[in-house]
Formats: structure tokens, C-alpha cells, sequence
DNA sequence: GATGAATGAGTATTCATTCAT
DNA sequence: AATGAATGAATACTCATTCAT
């Protein structure tokens, strides 16, 4: 389990990667990657606050103290989880839509990559929607995110005149992200509550008319 | 175990009550209604779990022992207080839409409400949509609220042919409600973010084409 | 219930007990006896530190404060019932044997007198035998002045040649207190482990054989 | 809520112990020891709830969170003492008396095993006897165990004839735990009171005249 | 790098007691 | 004398974090 402390610091590094380095970092890259997944498992059941870094600790298999070897603080494993689970979430909205997609086709991929999302990694929009004091910056962080993309798009559909006029862009992407935010997560806690297709069929007939003009 | 003082008027009689009784009576309502009003700026400020029950105490100017002369337990005083917004805002909306009123006209009317609540009471909205674990269940009950009284609408809507079939009410519900707490909460953070007529006519356009066959 | 307050202190003495001041001293004898009664039946189901002054104000129907118009502190009450017990114990032990009569026809009357006061005063075994830390001055000086008593009596005994000579009556005393404590305490838990004659008959064979020549 | 780490040893594994691991262990063993003496001493002076986990983190010279390093909460201490105790009672009674030995030949080894239990752990006897009413589980649980041992020793002695019939064997048990206790207690506490061999001596005459036929 | 024992500040809650009315 | 709101010291238990090995 430890070989790696009783060589780490005898090698006199002659390589620039010797065989016996590459070991220990491999070793330490693997406790790092249990002690995510243990972040994973356990902040999505039951939060942040109620988790200790001891609970991550040994759910991952290691004493209490390797945790701080690879984390500042305990805030820290959570922000690297949020962040992971960010650049997933929008990777995957990425790969739905098209940049410059028009927007009216884009909805209904949206959508369908949010509740997918939701399907494939419950236990990441348990953390990044869970509604904590702690995590209130992270999940901030993710919802601004969004919305700030949305709102980006926004502003080139008023550019194209494709919007109606009373409609502030930025309030109306902040509606829009509250709005998936809760239904996802509303579902993700039960999948049973509706049938796939029918939630996507209900937020993109809200979207669709909401949001353009081509409805009315 | 022992019989509990929480309640604010214990004696069942309501005649013969004396000066000096009064005289406690009025006393224990300030002291009260001074920790209500603590609890209301630091759980704004800071949250459920940040706080603790001896900031409440100092805050309103009496012994950390004294908050356990009004409130079981730290959660009490929360509830109180959530309780209390709950009220105050159901009774807003209530006095903004009559129940049967047609619900193209009540859109407007329960934007208009919902504004100013957030603006009249920025540290009930922070409270009520904080986001907090500790929270959670009291927050779900807020949303959830909400969230059947719009279902209930428009389940008669459906009823009446008025919206289009593609929609799922519970869907709609949550997706409603998500957005109206994203808007609010985000706008009453910082009132100058949009004008305030801006964040309603977003909000009834988003609705009105949204929920509406007339609309389409 | 406080009309004595009005009054108590505007009547000018003029007899040394006016009419006035008798009601003023029944009532507040009243007062005392009830808490006195509350103290008992509480200490005695759940003993002393299990139980708050407020508990014994509430359980004598009267506001937490009078219960310090009337006792010192806490100790003060377990004190006064704890010395009634004693006393009553005392008196009836004095009522069932003649001081100077001979020990060999007491040994019976004192038992009888101790299971007796044990089936009329279960509450009272209960707070003087309670093994209670905090009531352990109190429970020790019980115990030792019933070991005093006895031991008292033995030496006498041995006076007369009444006794083997290889016993020591103080630990004789405190031997025969124990057995007795103990027997009393564990029957009156519980009066249908043993018939009350046959625990007497026990205690009577075991304290003639020990304590008399005769016996052997 | 997580796996505890309460058992001194918690890895199954008999080999591969590394010396590191060898050093942590006994350092743990250490200072549980520490905290166990600190318990005897401090319990047996002032008792179970005087004492509170930091007087007795104190007194072994660590922190006070340490104290729930090794014991799961105030009362698991006081358990695993009174436990230790009392199986260090049983075996040095054990050891004084064969199982099948004749009573008679065997109530002065009893006698004296207990003297010398008291002679040598008088922390263990306050504890063990110390009338708590949180103890009073434990302390209801040796008095018990002894009164059954002895309850079982007297069924014997009347099948065979050896008692007399007016004598109730779980009221004799329990008067000869009672005194015995009693006097063990009374003596530890100041052993000057009397002669040890004066106790023994006056214990088991009562023993025997009060027990057995033959004495008479 | 891993270990895990130790740390100690932090916190909710209790309750004997006081005192102004 | 009675009231009862207020007091604040006391205390069991938690947990993020450190550090010697």
C-alpha cells in the first residue's frame, strides 16, 4: 500500500521520469481518484455539511489524514466535484447544440442533454443542485454559468430581431436556468414523477413560445 | 418533558388579568419579537447554519439562554420565521389574483405581487429561498406550495382546453416555480440589476405565451 | 391565589396576630406544603438531579421563583422531606421497640415496623434509598444514624454478655443497616416478589442468629 | 454513524503489523490507559456526574476531544471501568471459594476476598458501590450478579436440608449483598475503622449462625 | 505519500438562581 | 408572597485540521 513513501525521496532523479516515480504517481493519482469518487457518492446523499472529511476518507479507503495530501480543505474536494461536474454538463450542452445553431432547433437538444445528463449522473445534480448554504457559491457558480451563456445567445437572437422587445435578455435567463434547475433536479429525484419525453415536451413548448417570436 | 412556555399567551382566561401579568405578557412578546427580528437579519445575512443561537441572542440584546425561553430549539425559531413568510406571501398572492379570475388576467397581477414582496421584504425572500440543507424541507414546502396552487390553475386551464396538450401540469408547475424563485431571489439581491416593470413584463410574456393556446 | 400580597405588609400590627396575617401564614404554609408533596412524588420517581425546581413549581401549581420564597436551593427540599422521612422512620422504629427492652423480642417488631412503613411510604423508600450521589449525605446520614442507633443497642447487648464476643458492633451496625436498606428498598420496588411475612421471618431468623448467644 | 474506533484493535490482521502501526497502537493503548485511570480516580472520588469527560481528559493530560477518540461518549467509560471491576470481583471471588466447596468452609475465604478486594482497589469498591443514580444500571448489575451467585449457593444449601425453612433465599440474598456491600464500602472508605480481621471475623459469624442450622 | 492519534475551538442546550414588578 | 422573564455558567459532544512517525 505504501511503497511509494520509502523510495519517493531516495531516487536521485537521473531520468526525468524514472519507472519507480511514475509508480508513486500513479499511486497517489489513484488515492486522489478514490477520494473523488467518495466525494461523489457521499455529498450526493446527504450534502455537504453533513459529510465529514473522515466519512470521505474512509468510504475511500484511506486514514483521515491522506485527505489534506490531496486537498487544502474540505471545501476544496467539493469545488474540484463541482467543477468536474460543470465541465461535464457543459460539454455536453456543447455537443447538443451547435454554437450558432439557430436557436429555435436548439431547444428541444437542450433539453434532451439536460434530462440525459440528469439520467446518466444522478448523484452530479444531487451536488451541483442541492440547495446548500456551503455550496451556495458553487451552485451560484453553475447556474450563473448557464445563465450567462444563455444570455449570450439571447442578445444575438435581439441582435437578429428574433425576440420580443419587452424581454430583458437577462432576466429572462435567469428565469430559464431556475426554471431547468428545478425541474431537472425535481425529477432526478424521481424519475418515475413523468416520463422522459414529457418533461422535454413541456420545457420546450414553454421555451419555444416564450422565446420567440415566430410562436405568437 | 416539562410543560413548554413557547407558546407567547399560556392562560387559557381571558378576563382577570392583572396589571402585572400584562406588564410579563407585554414583556415577553419584545423579547420575542426582538429575537424573531434577529433571527430574520442574521438567517438573511448568513443562513440557517452559520448562525448560531448565541449571535441570535446578542443580536437581540438578551442572554444566549433567554432564545430558549422562547424557541425549543434552534430549527423553531426558523420555522417561526419561515412560517411567517410563507403566510405573508400566500396572502399577497391571494390578495393579488381572485381564486376564479380568469388566468390571463393573473399573470400580470401575481408578478406584480411577487415584485413586491421582494422588495418590501428582501430578508424574508433571502430566507425562504436560501437554499439551504437545513432548510430544505422548509423551502420544499414554500415551492411546493406554490407549486400546487399553480397546478391546481392549471389543471383547470387544461380543463377548459385552454392549454396546449403537449404540457404536463406537475412539469409546468415546478417549471414555473423554479423560475419565479430564480427571478426573484436574483433580483432582490440587487434591486437595480433590471427595472423593476422589466422584470414583470419578462416574466408575463414568458408566461403568457408559455401557458396559453391563445398565445400560439 | 395571591391575595396576601396586597395586604401583607400595609396592616399595622396591632394584635400580635390579626386576622390578616393568619391568612397570610396559612396561605404560605400552603405553598410549602404543596411544593414539599411535588418534591416528594417527583424525587421520588425520578429522583434528585433528574429533576429541575421548575419541574416541582409547575407540579404545586405555583411560578418558578416561589419555590426560593421557601428553600434555599435545590438541596434545601430533598433536605427537609429527606429529615421528615428520617423522622417518621425514627418514630415508628421508637413506637415498635421500648428503649430498654430486650432486643431479642424487638428484632421482630422492628421489622415489622420497617416493612410497614414501606408499604405505607413507598415514595419515601425511595428518595431515603435512592442511591443518588448528590443524595448521598443525606442517604449516608440516614444510614448512619439507624447504624447508631443500633450499634447503640449492641453495645449495650454486649454490656450484658448478650453477644459473642467476636463480633464488632459497628460493623455489626453497619452490616444489619445494609441488609436492611437493601431488602426494604428492593421489596418496596416491588412488593409481590416476596410476601411481606416472609421477608419479615427472614430478617427475623437472620438477626437472632447473628446477634444472640442464645442462637448458638 | 461512521465505523467507529472505539476497540483498541481494529485491524483483524495477526502478521504484517509494520512497525509504524506497532507504535500508533501502542500509543493509543496509552493513552486509553491514561484515560481509564483518570476515570477510576476522578469517579471514585466524586462520582459519575460530578465529573465531567474534560476533568478527566484533564487529569490524563490530553485534549479534551481526545476523550472521544477512545470512548464513544461519558457513560462508555464508566462502563468499561465498572466492567473491569467487576470481572476482577467475580474471579478473586472465584478463586476463594471451588464452586462445590462446602458453604460452611466457604464464607471466610469470601469474607476475605472481598477485604482484600477492598484493601487493594478501594477506587474500584467507591465506584463499584458508589450509589449513583446513573450508575445505578451497573451498580443494580453487580449487586444482582452477586445476589444470584449467592440466591444459587442457598437453593443448594436447603435442597440439602442445610437451612432453615422460615428462610426466603432471594430475601437472604439480597440482605447479604446488602450488608455485605455495605460493610465492604463502609470499611474502604477509612480502613482504620476497624480491624480487618475484626470485619472478617464479625461477617462471618453472622454468615454462619444466620445461615446454616448447624450453627445452632 | 500515507498514517491515524491528537488537537481544541466551536455549539446547542440545560437549569439553578435572581429580581423587578 | 407570588410571579415568571431573564440570566449565564456549565457541559457533552463534533470535526476540520495538524503533525510526528
Amino acid at each position: 500500500m505504501s511503497v511509494s513513501s520509502y523510495s519517493a525521496n531516495r531516487s536521485g532523479a537521473r531520468e526525468a521520469r524514472s519507472p519507480r516515480q511514475n509508480a508513486a504517481e500513479r499511486a497517489r493519482a489513484a488515492t486522489r481518484a478514490r477520494l473523488i469518487a467518495a466525494g461523489k457518492a457521499l455529498f450526493a446523499e446527504q450534502g455537504l455539511h453533513r459529510i465529514t472529511t473522515h466519512d470521505i476518507a474512509a468510504h475511500a479507503g484511506v486514514a483521515a489524514g491522506t485527505y489534506y495530501n490531496h486537498f487544502r480543505d474540505k471545501a476544496a474536494l467539493f469545488s474540484v466535484i463541482a467543477d468536474e461536474a460543470i465541465a461535464e454538463l457543459i460539454e455536453r450542452l456543447d455537443g447538443a447544440v451547435g454554437p450558432e445553431e439557430s436557436l429555435r432547433a436548439g431547444v428541444r437538444p437542450i433539453a434532451e442533454a439536460l434530462l440525459s445528463f440528469a439520467e446518466d449522473r444522478r448523484d452530479l445534480i444531487r451536488i451541483l443542485f442541492s440547495r446548500e448554504a456551503d455550496a451556495a457559491a458553487i451552485e451560484a457558480d453553475v447556474l450563473d454559468r448557464l445563465a450567462a451563456r444563455i444570455a449570450e445567445g439571447r442578445s444575438r437572437s435581439i441582435a437578429r430581431g428574433e425576440m420580443p422587445s419587452g424581454i430583458d435578455p437577462t432576466v429572462l435567463s435567469q428565469a430559464l436556468v431556475g426554471m431547468w434547475a428545478r425541474v431537472v433536479a425535481w425529477w432526478a429525484e424521481d424519475p418515475s414523477r413523468a416520463p422522459r419525453d414529457r418533461v422535454i415536451d413541456t420545457l420546450v413548448q414553454i421555451q419555444l413560445s416564450g422565446t420567440h417570436p415566430a410562436a405568437s
